[in-house]
DNA sequence: ATTATCTATAGATCTATAGATAATGC
DNA sequence: ATTATCTATAGATCTATAGATAATGC
């Protein structure tokens, strides 16, 4: 059996408390820059900062990764794969049907995340080489939501339909419960097609 | 008569060739800002790249601008006043008919832009102080979908949708015309109203 | 012996200010 | 005299590396 990921007990102690006492200090990293960089962007989070929120030192980040860029790489497709997972098990229903399925699930995906992440789909940073997996990775979903709509304009259109939940999460003070909103944007969706 | 603007012929010459030899300096700076803020991102883009591109040295900047971050507000607030003027002369149109127009004014502002300037509303640095007014009035311009909509969440909806033309603007190697684009996106707002 | 931290720091930035200078305009 | 640039630089960062150290595990 494997356990659950925690807190190692090995190695020099921290000079602060943890973050997330039940994470591996990788995890609490990746939780803290989640949380910065949708807040102020990529490059304005020092890993400074970053390592401040974690309650360890700036250069103790390199144990566990190779440089910053890496940290929001791993960021990055954490998030848009459960989603391309999803829009590839679908093959079975009909259109429509895994339409409202694949919409359904990537709202809730970017409803319940912890941290708005999807902001950072849109930080300029991304198009750089460090990121080009994940680019990739979100032209596929593009691609599952053009194959679902038909049309190629009306599959960026619901993607965009679909993504524009990461402002509203942003922008407004308060929000429809998730469910409420899942079911908003899908009939949205099947209305436009 | 007032005179267009134009490049000022006093004051020292300038070390590099002009950007954009009809425009003022101060123009000249904000296009370049506006390209270098729009692909690299505000935080990542440093006041000396910003001065190469325009020609000139890095402290001659502040000679137009108190400092980055007034340079950033001034685009910002550009690009939104247009579509949020155009929203307040539409008292006298049906809902439908006026909905239509300002989708089509909209989209037709993030399109024309000589640079894909609506990725700056995403930027997360915007949440900051200096931003304030900028963020109020795209509050505005969301207001008036609302009213235009009915529902709440149907204009975030439509607010979104329209303003997913940027993300494709910045991911597609290719889009339609401009119009094509605009009929599009306005068709697709009706139908989710 | 291994692990996960720490301290210290090199070297490369970055923004903004001070003051000099090279034009034009009066 | 005014304008719009220039050069020089202060002071504050920032990322990443080197090497020491304080735990646990064997």
């Amino acid at each position: 059996m494997s356990s659950a990921p925690s807190a190692s007990s090995v190695g020099r102690p921290r000079s602060g408390a943890r973050r997330l006492p039940a994470a591996t200090a990788r995890e609490e990293i990746l939780d803290a820059s989640a949380e910065l960089f949708a807040q102020r962007g990529y490059a304005a989070t020092s890993t400074r900062l970053i390592a401040e929120r974690v309650g360890i030192r700036q250069a103790s980040l390199y144990y566990h990764f190779d440089n910053k860029e890496q940290i929001l790489a791993e960021l990055l497709e954490a998030t848009v794969r459960p989603s391309l997972a999803h829009a590839e098990s679908l093959g079975e229903l009909e259109p429509a049907q895994a339409l409202q399925s694949l919409v359904r699930f990537d709202v809730g995906v970017l409803l319940s995340a912890r941290w708005n992440i999807g902001i950072l789909y849109a930080l300029p940073e991304i198009a750089t080489e460090p990121f080009a997996r994940f680019r990739r990775e979100r032209e596929e979903l593009r691609a599952a939501y053009r194959r679902l709509t038909g049309r190629d304009v009306t599959g960026d259109l619901v993607f965009g339909l679909v993504e524009s939940v990461i402002g509203m999460r942003r922008d407004l003070p308060s929000l429809p419960p998730a469910e409420s909103l899942q079911d908003t944007v899908a009939a949205a969706a099947l209305r436009i097609i």
